[in-house]
DNA sequence: GCATAGACCTAGTTTATCTATGCAACGGTG
DNA sequence: CACCGTTGCATAGATAAACTAGGTCTATGC
């Protein structure tokens, strides 16, 4: 049995959206897709949450974003990634770990029941 | 040099709290404290967290407080994990490593520049 | 006596997710 | 053609959980 999706912790949602543009350019309704497809069906991503995060990176420089006609004829906003953005990934993505790295440290050898005692 | 201490991502606090009791019983500054120590200086807690916090785990019955005297004579409010704790600790967990995990197959292999192209 | 650290607490702000809604174009099917 | 599900963009308001900034009181050390 699959677990319902799951939201992006707060102040993750930029970190990957940058990650999967630093790979390649794409519009903003496949980025969702993206992460659900790589996150194994993990993680969900509501549009209410995805264009506004879009518009963050705008604003911040982070994304370029322009728009573009596909095969079909249709007109979609794609998002390529400036050397802002690259510079904002590395950082968070570091500080990310650095957090996990220690929330981990902590929750560390969570049994059923009790604890075991470490020294 | 050391960095500036890093918040707690909304949703792992009350977690946090809950692991450090199932270990033993605290008193709320402590737990902050501990934190901290643990996390070797990496988080921080602001007491407008941890108060909060240790309200909501009152109230949904994972922790139990009472009022106790210190040796120094002075009066400090205890912590106890319940059984519900225990159980919402083992839950919580498991998910932040799930959700961890799904993130961490996103923002895999981020180099300064340019990523490395998989298959 | 007075400053510093320990210990508790609350009000209001901020931020980033969500839900819910709206609109429009494309694709396939009866 | 009419319909409907999916694609695609967007905004408004709700919610949640952290924060900042303030307040009170007690023990300890100089």
């Amino acid at each position: 049995m699959p677990h319902e999706p799951q939201n992006a912790p707060p102040g993750t949602l930029d970190m990957m959206i940058l990650s999967l543009l630093a790979e390649e350019s794409l519009h903003g309704y496949l980025i969702a897709r993206r992460i659900e497809e790589r996150s194994g069906g993990v993680l969900g991503i509501e549009e209410g949450s995805l264009y506004p995060a879009l518009q963050r990176l705008r604003k911040r420089k982070a994304v370029t974003d322009e728009w573009s006609t596909q095969d079909s004829g249709r007109e979609v906003r794609v998002y390529s990634i400036t050397r802002v953005g690259r510079a904002e990934l590395v950082a968070t993505a570091t500080r990310w770990r650095l957090v996990n790295a220690a929330i981990e440290k902590i929750i560390q050898d969570i049994k059923g029941g009790r604890r075991v005692k470490l020294a």
